[in-house]
Order: C-alpha cells, then structure tokens, then sequence
DNA sequence: TTTTTTTGCTAACATATGTTAGTATATTAT
DNA sequence: ATAATATACTAACATATGTTAGCAAAAAAA
C-alpha cells in the first residue's frame, strides 16, 4: 500500500505523564523568561510549541493563564516546603539554611518557572494578583519568623529580620546569571559558596 | 482688562536646572518601574506628564530612547564610582564596602532610574544592548577583582568571586521591597544591616 | 467501519500601540 | 508689533497582538 501524505498537520508531541497543556506551559515558562511576559507574544510561543497560534486555545484558556500556572505553581512549591520545614524539630539556623538550600535549588532546577514567578507575576490580574501578592507576603512574615527564633536562641546575629529576608531571597534570585554563565562552576559548590556568604553572614561568629 | 481662556494648551512645567526632556524621562523611570518597559504605554507616560502622546515626540526621538537614557545614566554613574573607588589607597575590603554602600544609597535615592536600569535593559536594541551587557560584563569583573584581591590579602573569606558579586548585587538590588514597605525602618539602618549581613559574611572572622 | 472527540488550520476581528503629518497656539527674539 | 521658534493638538497610519469562528483532519471509541 502506497500512501502520499501531500499535506500533514502539525501535532505537540507529548512523552507519558506530560500533557499538551502540560507542554506549552514548559515553553511558555523559557519564552517569559527570555523575553519577558508582555514582549512574548502568542505567536512566539506557538512557532515554539511547532504549532499555530490559534491552535494553543485548544489546551489553554489566555494568555494569562499561563502565567497563572506558572506563578501559583511555584508558590505552591515554596508554601509546602514551608511547611514541611517549620515542622521539623530542628534548630532555627537549621531551617533557615534548609530553606536557603531549597531556594537554591529550586533555582537551578526550575530555573525557567521561578524566575518567571519571581519577575513576572505583576502581569497577573485580579483576583489572582491580590492572592499571589498575599501569599507572597506571608511567605516573607514566616522566613522572617524563622529567622527571629534564631535571633531569640542566639544563634543569628540581632539584625532586622525582614531586611535580611529579602536580602536572602534575592541574592538567591540573582543566580539567573550564574545559570547562563559559561565558565560555570558546579551546582553543589555554587550552592556551598552561597550558604558561606549567606549564612556565614548570619551566624553569630 | 477682562481675558476669557475658551481654552488652553498644556504645557510640560518645568523648574530650573530640568528640560522638558528631562521631566519626561523622570516620569518615564516611574512609570518603566510600575508597569514595565513593554506594559507601559506612550499614551500612559503622555498622561502622566499631562500632555498627549504625539506631544512628547517634540522633545524626544523614540520610547526606546527613554530607556537608554536611564539605562545608560545609571551605568555611567557606577562605573564612574568605580573608577574612583579603584584609585583610592585603601584596603580591598574596604574598598568594597564603599562600593556596596554606594550601590544602596543609589537604590534609595534613584530609586525608579536603578530598578528599571536593572530590569528592563533586555528590551534595549542593539547596538545599545550589546553595549550596554558588555559595560556590566565589565562592571562585575571589575567588582570581582576588588574581592579577589580582598582574598589575597586574606580579608575576604576563599569564595568564588563571581558568585560573591552575584549574590551581592542581587541582594542590594532587593531594596526594591523595602522601598514600598509601610513600616520602613529608616535608610541609614537599612544600610548598616546590609552591611553587617553582606560583609559580615564577607570578613575573615 | 462508523461515529465521536480531539486537535490543528485559515481567516478574521477588535483593540492597543508607536509614530508621523499637518496645523494651531504659545513663547521668545527682533 | 512682527517674525521666528518652540511646543502642543487632532487625526491618522501601520503594525502587532490576543482571541474567536468555522472548518479540516487525525485519533480514539463504538
């Protein structure tokens, strides 16, 4: 049997346990970092995806849904370990540098997401910007509070801990940089030389 | 003598020492740090200076060129810093202090201009953009090369340098939070808490 | 195979946006 | 007062963009 494909349809290629949606939001989330959310434009994506445009509206809602996903998901990450970390029974130092160590390498494994989350996230709309903003300023009050508890015990050194919250939480952000970087040194020694500084900085001598 | 205005021309006010040309680029540094580069529109800056948007094109050439202003003025002002830090007879560790405390103080007090310097310069054009990336390619070696030679001298705890400028930068540039917060402690405390984590962390014991 | 559902395509719409042309009105210089 | 310059306005254009409608084709279910 002899068959002539004179034309044939595009089609997002999905692997076992990612779905179409599943797929755009991946690319979605590395044109938005690349170009930032409002200079990346449907079309971008869709030639990125190897498909139209119009054809994205099949699995997604808006543009901005994407964006959703994107946010909330990494907020949900960071909430959870949050969780986790204050549960355990372990000293304040322990798990303020257990977060740090979660940040990090969140940021070298879902480098594309976070950074989009971290940047981007002022292109949400109501409701879903007033929440975000929300969880986000809770998230900062309980690093905060972690930090403080080590201050009560003595093992961080008295300073304001909300300035030294944002401090961490952006020095982190910063190893974008590092991550396009060609002479990059490894992970678990970026990670090291950042704990150093960091909580070398915060410890009390 | 009795004078009707029927109507009237706005007009861009303007105080001595700042062109027009200069009022619309402050009020762009806002509005770029709001919104975004791309989010922000000509017809918003138009509004916000109180004229409408072909308006501004009698005194500026492009939206672009708004961005390379400030982009360029910041750039020109750190790298100018550097130049004298560089030359000053003192040790490296001081050395980088000043330049740390400068780099505060420029994100206290031009605020709006640094942030979007910071954050939007990926939507200049070339050939301003590869300029502008090669002057902060430059800029951090330079920076580095005050750590390094801080380590040498055994000021400066054995880190990898790069990552060092990474995370301090990063970390300054987080001010940004602090700058809409309510309850702000005050500038000068701002200051000596970054300094105590930063360098702290930084110190040989 | 036949039917149903999923997925993609073309075409188009509505809107937003940077920018220019041409003109009117202030301001400054003569 | 008159001429010249600077500044603003209205109108419009060209393009880019998010999104929808309607239809074709591929895959899955029957």
């Amino acid at each position: 049997m002899l068959v002539y494909y004179l034309r044939c349809m595009a089609r997002i290629k999905i692997d076992k346990n990612s779905s179409r949606k599943e797929v755009i939001v991946t690319k979605a989330a590395a044109l938005f970092r690349e170009k930032g959310f409002k200079a990346a434009s449907m079309r971008d994506l869709a030639e990125s995806v190897g498909v139209e445009a119009a054809s994205l509206y099949n699995h997604i809602k808006s543009k901005t849904e994407l964006l959703h996903e994107l946010c909330f998901g990494v907020a949900n990450r960071f909430m959870h370990k949050m969780d986790e970390v204050e549960a355990q029974k372990i000293s304040a130092i322990e798990k303020v540098e257990t977060m740090i160590r979660f940040h990090i390498d969140e940021m070298i494994n879902h480098y594309e997401e976070v950074y989009v989350s971290d940047r981007e996230w002022k292109h949400l709309s109501d409701p879903y910007l007033s929440n975000f903003q929300n969880q986000r300023r809770m998230y900062r009050k309980r690093f905060a509070a972690l930090i403080e508890a080590g201050i009560r015990d003595k093992e961080i050194k008295k300073i304001d801990a909300p300035t030294a919250v944002l401090i961490l939480l952006h020095a982190i952000g910063g190893i974008e940089s590092w991550h396009r970087s060609t002479k990059k040194i490894s992970a678990e020694a970026l990670t090291d030389n950042m704990i150093t500084i960091l909580v070398g900085g915060l410890a009390n001598k």
